[in-house]
DNA sequence: AACTATTTATAAGA
DNA sequence: TTCTTATAAATAGTT
């Protein structure tokens, strides 16, 4: 319809590609706008053009949320429920873990011990006594690794002045607490090594982690 | 366009509604399609009928869903978003506090102490102290406990028998013996019912594992 | 944006 | 529904 027949294909000229746009959008949208009224028809006319533009229509009466809530309903197709629902499903799984998680804790710290039973009892008693272990241990080295520190800097403060120290009584002292200070540390090292993945259970990446 | 000028309200006789509309709507699909293709635009054009009958045009190369992000992105028109973003907020949170508990588990089970400082490290200390205490006299209460109910449940038992048994060392003896033995059981059937599904770590992975 | 020659859509009838 | 066709409407190319 008009001075020419054109073919239907994509428009070369942009200039042209956007006038014709312009004039079939407001076209499309009178006959949807007709249509509305002419046979009491709901219906959804959205458009971007090529340079990203957005044009729409929608039959009064209605949202465009309510439109495609039904448009779900009777065509079937999922638009984003089911991702929806999936998040929803791992949402609520997250919250039963936490749920589980606390109340680990909260055995842990020595309340709600009522529905252990007297093995279950035991068995906490002994993790928590070997867990209390490890924490001396590791305050013990603590304290050792800031002790060899401090003796460090110590020396390296007594080096850094001109003179030799020459009592020798207090200078071998200060070496041996060093010494055993370093000892001391790479063991508790060792320790700390082994340790690691000792306790399934809480490092037990495979059997808490997410999806 | 036709035979005679017709104004543009609701046809009454509906009949001739349906024909109209499936004849305009027919035209409708047809300009949405040269649109698509004359003007490279994007058209989503979906309609329902008077009597619910659904029918839709989408340009190609585009779902329905990506349609409708588009959309949302370039309207601003906020269908269901905000409830969904909202949600992922809630799922982040959840997975970070998810995470500190998890943490503070595996400290309270001894591993991970590194980062801990002396200071939190006696802190944690006293607390694991504290619990393993409690976790103590729980024990014993729950032992005593039984204790306790064993002996009403054998005085029952004994109040159901006719003859009081005259020999009075005897009778000690035999009290002593049947505590012991009822004892046993009880306990062993306790510990089966109380056995299912309490202790969630050790059981871990299918109480705890995310698909 | 208008104009208008043409093409296209469609109302009414079959 | 589908076809036909007279006529209304849309629009391509032009100004």
């Amino acid at each position: 319809m008009g001075r020419g027949k054109i073919e239907i294909k994509k428009i070369e000229n942009a200039t042209n590609r956007q006038v014709t746009y312009s004039k079939r959008r407001n076209g499309l949208f009178k006959k949807a706008q007709e249509l509305t009224v002419l046979c009491d028809a709901k219906v959804s006319l959205i458009m971007f053009s090529n340079t990203g533009k957005f044009h729409e229509f929608l039959s009064p009466n209605i949202t465009t949320k309510g439109f495609f809530d039904l448009y779900q309903k009777t065509s079937g197709i999922d638009l984003w429920n089911s991702h929806y629902e999936r998040m929803q499903e791992n949402y609520r799984r997250l919250k039963e873990i936490n749920k589980k998680l606390r109340r680990e804790i909260g055995q842990r710290m020595g309340g709600d011990l009522n529905e252990l039973n007297i093995k279950e009892l035991q068995a906490l008693e002994a993790k928590m006594d070997s867990a209390l272990l490890a924490i001396r241990e590791r305050k013990v080295r603590n304290l050792e690794e800031r002790h060899a520190n401090l003796v460090l800097d110590l020396e390296a403060k007594l080096e850094r002045q001109d003179g030799i120290v020459e009592n020798g009584g207090y200078y071998e002292s200060a070496m041996g607490v060093a010494a055993n200070g370093a000892s001391n540390s790479l063991y508790a090292l060792r320790l700390y090594q082994n340790h690691q993945p000792q306790f399934i259970l809480q490092h037990g990446t495979n059997d808490l982690r997410l999806a």
